[in-house]
Order: structure tokens, then sequence, then C-alpha cells
DNA sequence: TATATTTGTGTAAAATATACGCATTTGAAG
DNA sequence: CTTCAAATGCGTATATTTTACACAAATATA
């Protein structure tokens, strides 16, 4: 079989913060090609021997010095084919979380040009890339209903109200507090602490972290965490 | 920038058929190479001015003879680095499934070995497909949950028996066969035509229809068309 | 001390899911 | 033709889950 394909394939990261009642969205400012100065997402191309996950972590690190803590595949955009005029690139995108504690850009060489975005007030992106991040919205929203992802975008103690609020702005729509804490804890797999949450006025909550050793039990027996509220 | 990846791009097609109340799956025997005889699933290089889908019905319909119906992108398998010798193989997996009228393999000079097994009888196959087969199952089954995708397997008018069998095939669990009913027909998307099915005995059953205007204004209106029975 | 604000718990009503009874329509057996 | 078994179609009671909302408790501020 003869085969001289002119692709190469590429990853992209969409790697979504939370802080301050807002989702965000980690971009770097184009250095090279016809899309120079135009903001995009992290990523590049993927190296002979290693695994795409790996050239995700590594491209995101080393162009914006953050490091994912959660990271799954979201789709292969390949149908672009005059994106590039040297060659056809197949991009896999992944997306991922990191909470506020590691949201921090740390300048290397390699990134002085990155930003978290609002996801409230996203620029026209280089490339499909605007398109992308709806897509990876999209799964974030859906995942939301039915997997925890959600405590990875929080500090690992949080109060009831953060969880609420991080909900509410990520699915855009009110929920009614008592009703989500009740469902919530009923799966079992938020752990109480014996420490306050110190708002500024009002009767202080009790933090909650995530156990994720229960949640995997409860996975494994099958369990529906499916989470609906008013 | 430089760049010499020594990387191909093929596609992999996991291509659902359902009849006599079992589930199929298409696969190849494959010609050549280090598996040489091994059954596979359908696939090969994408060509570098082809979509990936276009690439997908393109090698199902040389290697089978099939016409895909529908197909979704499922998942990029690119990390078994060392699977050909001459150079690494990513493959972008989709999903899709045929109707049993389509289902026939048209034997051309490229599909003498083309053949569909039943998912409960997979033999191992080449590569990693048998995993790639488990993740696709995993679609499936869950899709079935949230989206009419089951009516893709039948033929276009049937009676509800079928779907209910295609259903308890599929998910591999007993579903009441009232409420069943019941529920489906409250999402409104099926029609009811004026023929009936002809059984062995008992009382024959009205066949009906997927009205997919009818889902299309349902999705659109952002109905949950989520499908829960006993 | 009074008031506003946020948290924590409970409870009743509404909606949905589950279990299952039974009449109807057919083919086949007697 | 009658009877029986099998599959379909429709209905209803019960259990479970979701939704709406009342109210007490704890804290900051005026």
């Amino acid at each position: 079989m003869k085969l001289k394909q002119n692709i190469n394939l590429a990853v992209d990261g969409i790697i979504f913060g939370y802080q301050d009642h807002q989702l965000y969205v980690l971009l770097i400012k184009q250095k090279y090609g016809s899309q120079k100065d135009k903001w995009a997402l992290p990523g590049g191309f993927v190296l002979d021997d290693e695994k795409l996950i790996d050239a995700v972590k590594r491209e995101v690190k080393e162009e914006t010095g953050v490091k994912v803590q959660y990271l799954e595949q979201l789709y292969t955009f390949g149908d672009d084919i005059d994106r590039d005029p040297r060659f056809r690139v197949v991009s896999v995108a992944y997306f991922g979380t990191v909470n506020p504690k590691h949201m921090e850009l740390k300048p290397t060489t390699d990134a002085l040009d990155a930003q978290w975005f609002s996801i409230a007030k996203m620029p026209k992106l280089a490339f499909d890339h605007n398109k992308i991040i709806e897509v990876a919205l999209d799964r974030l929203r859906g995942k939301l209903n039915y997997q925890p992802i959600g405590f990875n975008l929080l500090d690992s103690k949080f109060p009831f109200s953060d969880l609420e609020q991080l909900y509410m702005t990520i699915l855009d729509r009110d929920i009614d507090r008592r009703n989500f804490r009740k469902k919530i804890l009923s799966f079992g797999f938020l752990e109480e602490t014996d420490e306050f949450h110190k708002a500024g006025s009002g009767r202080p909550g009790k933090l909650f972290k995530f156990n994720s050793k229960k949640y995997k039990e409860l996975e494994q027996e099958g369990i529906s965490l499916e989470i609906k509220f008013a």
C-alpha cells in the first residue's frame, strides 16, 4: 500500500476555570502564521512518540504555565482542509478543568501572551476556535447533569452556595437552593468538614469536600447520579 | 517551525445492524500486515482532500458494500504508538447504524471477506478493535436513553414489540411492555400507520413510524427525551 | 437590640415512574 | 364452531421523585 499523506496531527486544549461566579477559558495569542495576533486555544503538533493527552498537557504547560487537573478527549476537528496552505491539519481537541488555586499564569519564555477569558465576553478567535469552545461548553453543561465534574472547578473545600452558583452560572438558569442541596447530599459523595465559610454577612455555611473514593464506589455500583433541579 | 511528523491518519467504522433480536457489528478480514487473516473493523487511511466522515463512508462501502445510514464521531485512538513499525497510526473511530434493509453485503472486488458478527459472539479481533467496539457499545447504550437512535436499526415501519425487543437486547435488561409503550408514545415523535404486523400468533400489532420532522421540532423546543423504564 | 442576610431543615403538592389487571384480536387445536 | 394460547392495547392504583415554599438558626451591621 502506497501512502504519502500530507496531514499533520495537532491537539487543542479547551481549559476551563471558574472564579468570582464566572466561567473562564484559557487562551493564547497566536505568534505566527496567517492568524498572527489573534487569540486562540492553546495547542500544537503532536510529537511522534507522545500520547495525545500528553501532548495537550505539554502544550498547555509550555504556552500558559498552567497545569491541568482534569482532561478528557472532546472531538477531532479535521474538515477545515484548507486552514493551512502548507498541509492539512487535523486537531484532536481535549477539554479540561483547572481549580482556582492553579489558575495562575506562570510566565515562562513561551508564555507571555496567555490569558483567561470569561465565557461571557469571548472575542473572535483564530480558526474555528469559537465553534470548538461551543462544543466544549455543550459537553461541560451535559456532564454537569450526570457527573461530578463541577467539583474540579472549585477549591477542594467549598460551601454549598459556591456549588450552586457554579451550576447556575454554567447552566445559565435558576436553581432552588434547598432542593439542590438535598439532591446533591442524597448521592452521598460529599463529606462535611468542620470548617465554615466566612461570608460577608448571614449565617456561615459549612464547608464540604468531594470524596472521590466514595464516588468511585457509587459509580461501580452503577448508581444513577443524574442531577435535576428546579 | 520545523515539522516532519511520522504519523498517519486513519478512520475506523463501528457499524451496527440489528436482525432477529440480535445486535450485529460489521467486520472485515485483514488482507495484509502483521494481523493478516484476523477480523477487524472496516477502515483505512484518510485521503488528503477528504473529510473524515467521508473517509469512513468510502472505506465501509469499498470494503463491505454497505451504505451507512447514520454516522457520528466516536473517539480518536492514537496512543498505541507501536502498532505499525513503519509509522504511527492515529485513528478516528466513527460509530454508525444500518437498517435491516441495507445490511446486505454486496461483494465487490474488494469485499470478499466482510461479515456481520453478533455482539454476543465476538471473536478476538485485530489491534485494539475489541476495546473500540466496547466503547461504541457504551455510546450506543447511552444514546438509547436520550436520543431516538434505535429507530435507525429498525425498518421504517415497525411494531412496538420490535422496538421493545431492540431496547431489551441492547440494554440487556427487562422492560415493561406497557410502560415502555406509554413513555415512547408520550414523546409524540411516533406516527401510527394503518398497517399491521403479521405475527405468528396473537393479536397483530399496529405498525408505527418515526417522524423525524416532529422529532426535530421537539428537540428545538428543548424538550427532554429521556427514556426510562421498569 | 433590631434588622437584613444567608444557611439549614422540613413538609405538602405535583409530576413521574412502576407494577400489574384485564379486555381485545388473532392463529391454532380440538 | 368453540376453546385456548399468545400477543396487543388500554387503564388504574401505588410508589417514588421533583418542585415549591415556609420557617427557624446563625451571623454582620446599623
